[in-house]
DNA sequence: AAGGTTAGCAACCGCCTTTGT
DNA sequence: CACAAAGGCGGTTGCTAACCT
């Protein structure tokens, strides 16, 4: 079938966002949500494409991102959920509440895919990071100069003033998304954890089910793979990396 | 101190899937 | 049922900052 252009490239503009942009795509999707993406630029008077505003929402604007380093426990979720998986970056996501597939997928290919390499090739001590810390947050620095963005930081948990989200009190501890439906309590990650070598499937039956994180229906597929992995011992001798 | 190299991450691209007509 | 539009996903790229020599 014919294939349109995402976007009439012409007039749009690229790279990095601007706080301003941020702010308006902000402040545009509080008032009206995101129904119809491609629409959504010309709504809001973005020179943006409508799949760039997608990717900057979902993947920095969102109420509820949560930045900062990963954790050794969403790490070694990350390598258990690819060694189910494979590159299903957006399923991995899915079980990691507040991580982006984007992000994901850039700390696999940044971190973790060296650290299993080093870890399978030689077992002596880990891939020392060349860097001391990760940057901080901050969008774009564009030709308006580096902005300091209304949105989350590890230090500056979002408090964007979305009337459908409610973030977290802390991010540390606990993440609860009300309009999600979901909480997410410290328990999850010996959940997330533990059901890849739990064949009973019981952190799923109690309620800590991705389907609740997410609506997509990709996951009840995806859950069922899972399970049947697990019942068949695949996850067991995966679990092992 | 300067230049080169590497790592990290945001953003883009193109394809596939889903949904609407 | 066929087609088109829109959404979503994974791979890749390019820029920036940190590190090394």
């Amino acid at each position: 079938m014919g294939r349109s252009p995402c976007c009439d490239k012409t007039g749009i503009k690229r790279g990095p966002w601007t706080a301003e942009e941020d702010m308006t795509l902000v402040a545009h999707i509080e008032q009206h949500g995101h129904s119809n993406w491609r629409a959504l630029p010309k709504q809001a008077g973005l020179l943006r494409c409508g799949k760039s505003c997608r990717l900057r929402w979902i993947n920095y604007l969102r109420p509820d991102i949560k930045r900062g380093n990963f954790t050794d426990e969403e790490e070694d979720a990350i390598i258990q959920l690819h060694a189910m998986l494979g590159n299903r970056w957006s399923t991995i996501a899915a079980r990691l509440p507040g991580r982006t597939d984007n992000e994901i997928k850039n700390v696999w290919h940044t971190h973790l895919k060296k650290r299993l390499d080093s870890s399978s090739s030689k077992t002596s001590g880990q891939a020392a990071p060349k860097r001391k810390a990760k940057k901080p947050v901050a969008a774009a620095s564009t030709a308006d100069g580096p902005v300091s963005m209304p949105v989350s930081s590890p230090e500056q948990p979002i408090s964007s003033s979305a009337t459908d989200y409610s973030m977290a009190s802390s991010l540390e501890n606990t993440a609860s998304f009300t309009s999600e439906e979901f909480q997410i309590e410290d328990s999850f990650w010996s959940e997330t954890l533990a059901m890849t070598v739990d064949s009973s499937g019981s952190a799923m039956e109690a309620g800590v089910t991705p389907n609740s994180a997410s609506p997509s229906s990709s996951n009840d597929e995806m859950d069922f793979w899972v399970r049947l992995f697990m019942q068949a011992g695949e996850v067991q001798s995966l679990s092992q990396i």
